[in-house]
DNA sequence: CCCCTTTGTTGGAACGTTCCAATAATTATG
DNA sequence: CATAATTATTGGAACGTTCCAACAAAGGGG
């Protein structure tokens, strides 16, 4: 048994032949014979050589990674993103590296930092929380791709979300039809994807002459702060509640539920995101759905694209969402006035 | 604006010093005089000095960086699991690379591949799906850890994971300790976790006299999976489900209030791994609690520690779940025979 | 005041690759 | 059959670190 793995010399030496036809041949160089690269790929085999990923990087001054900075795992949202991502970069034939910033805004930096110190060539950051001061600054170092985020546009970066004010208008236009008027929006807080779907509620109620009844709660992404807003929201007695999201929904929902209230039977409730968690069977959410896997795969193919070709404009997608109408939501039930 | 990122000779040209003091320095030696050191921090910080990591692993022949194998970052067990080895590693300043199976089990073998070349110098597999044969062989060539599996053995490698059998028992206890009686076990399929939870639930059923009653009936570990069994189950005409994990716990109580029976008033139902999700408000599941969080710590430490003493025993740690008790389990009710 | 220790500091040799210019071997061309 | 053109192969110089042995400078003891 070997001390330590064998490099590419071991490998040289045991196919007859020198490190740098092994390297070429290893890489997939057309100008290497048949007879040596036969002979070459065999030796790595038998010795079970497996290249230096470290060094190879150095030497070649590219590591063919990219680095991923995200919320926080547990969130599914970003969850599927970045499946998307991974699938894409790994069909590329790039590695993919990935931190969490978890509840420290201020950690998010020093993750980028770490990112950065392994040579990463791009990076794809998944609802961070940088500002426009750091975000400018990271996107001058490297390329660099934002998920979910378009409030700040920087020259050199690429964007890659869904259009959130057309997703909250069809949320709303879905519950029109359905009869609703008094439609209560739960917002998600003080951040841009929750203004603009807030804004999106605002401009479609107004569409249909119902700005009257336009009221809006504020509240989080979070179980616990949809739970809050929706026993706030109650006092308006409405007939459907918009939340912010997918999460925050199931937290309206059982607001709704203990307080004697049937969805969708007395209230309708529809969420945003389209995360898997809505369809399971027992939750059932009518939502929104962000093409999310589909945003993470968009996110990746950019910035691959841009680092063939760096100096390129930046491009600015916006993917469209899809109602999907689930158990939560439902035609009005007259209200017996007895 | 520089076109490269400066290196350790700019520092150290800056600061007046040599490129081994600079080294030094960075790296905390306490053999450099205050004032050298000063001025190497000044000049690394003017500079926007940042080590490069492939260099550095190349030189040190050391990475400082552990891999991480997941099944699905979909799967919330694996991200709360995560979450903990993320956290541990971190504090000890190592860095983490994760990489994903997929469903393609053949595919785990690819990505370990991947992490080995990154010179990772220790590997954690989190519910992974190696058989007995690869992982001799990848526990033979680096520090491995498994977390929730315990049913290969192998020198060398650490384990760290619940006890499934007790906490089994933990839960068929709760139900029994509620009058139920006809308690049937949805179980999780052919794996090595569900066997030991369905192993718990006999042993269980056996010591409380209910042998005669003890049921299983063969599902899966998803959600679609848990409704099916469920359904399956109800020909027992049960009075509680004891499901091997939460996601299909979360199937099966949509199937048992599709069948026009309340959970918990007609039928408890109680799962197992206490993910968040099964905290949230709308869910609201009993179940028996794993500690992911400190599965993952554990994990961590015990990889941590071999690297400290390469040659050291194996460990084996198994750690105690707990009895969360929520809203989908009660007292039997007695049935109306009228 | 010389030698010895301690404290700072340094240059050079790794580390395992890739890349390039140079060479060797082979085939085509006149 | 010599020469040119092509095709394969090679050695050496990077890449940016760490580590080590060696050296200079400064105190301390005789």
């Amino acid at each position: 048994m070997s001390l330590s793995r064998p490099t590419i010399l071991d490998v040289a030496s045991r196919a007859g032949v020198s490190k740098s036809l092994v390297s070429l041949a290893l890489s997939g160089s057309p100008k290497v014979s048949e007879a040596s690269r036969a002979r070459i790929e065999r030796a790595a085999r038998e010795l079970g050589y497996r290249p230096n990923a470290a060094a190879r990087s150095l030497a070649a001054k590219k590591s063919r990674t990219l680095g991923v900075l995200g919320l926080d795992l547990h969130n599914p949202v970003f969850a599927e993103i970045l499946d998307g991502v991974q699938t894409e970069v790994r069909k590329q034939g790039f590695s993919t590296m990935l931190v969490s910033g978890g509840d420290d805004p201020a950690r998010e930096g020093d993750e980028i930092d770490t990112l950065l110190q392994f040579q990463i060539e791009g990076l794809v950051l998944i609802s961070h929380r940088l500002g426009a001061e750091s975000l400018r600054q990271v996107a001058g170092e490297i390329p660099t791709v934002t998920v979910t985020r378009d409030d700040i546009a920087i020259p050199g970066m690429d964007m890659v979300c869904n259009d959130d004010v057309a997703g909250a208008r069809m949320a709303v236009d879905h519950l029109v039809s359905l009869g609703h008027r008094r439609i209560v929006c739960l917002s998600g807080g003080d951040n841009p994807v929750s203004h603009a779907r807030a804004q999106g509620y605002r401009e479609a109620m107004a569409e249909h002459g119902l700005s009257d009844d336009a009221r809006i709660v504020a509240g989080g992404l979070t179980d616990t702060a949809g739970y809050r807003a929706a026993t706030q929201a109650l006092e308006y007695s409405p007939t459907a509640l918009f939340v912010a999201n997918d999460i925050a929904a199931m937290g309206a929902i059982a607001a709704v539920e203990e307080s004697g209230r049937d969805v969708p039977q007395d209230i309708s409730v529809i969420g945003y995101d389209g995360i898997r968690l809505a369809g399971l069977r027992s939750v059932n959410l009518t939502t929104v759905a962000q093409p999310l896997a589909e945003l993470g795969r968009l996110a990746a193919t950019r910035l691959l694209e841009r680092l063939e070709e760096p100096g390129r404009d930046s491009h600015h997608d916006r993917v469209s969402s899809q109602l999907v109408v689930r158990g939560t939501t439902g035609p009005v039930t007259p209200v017996p006035t007895s």
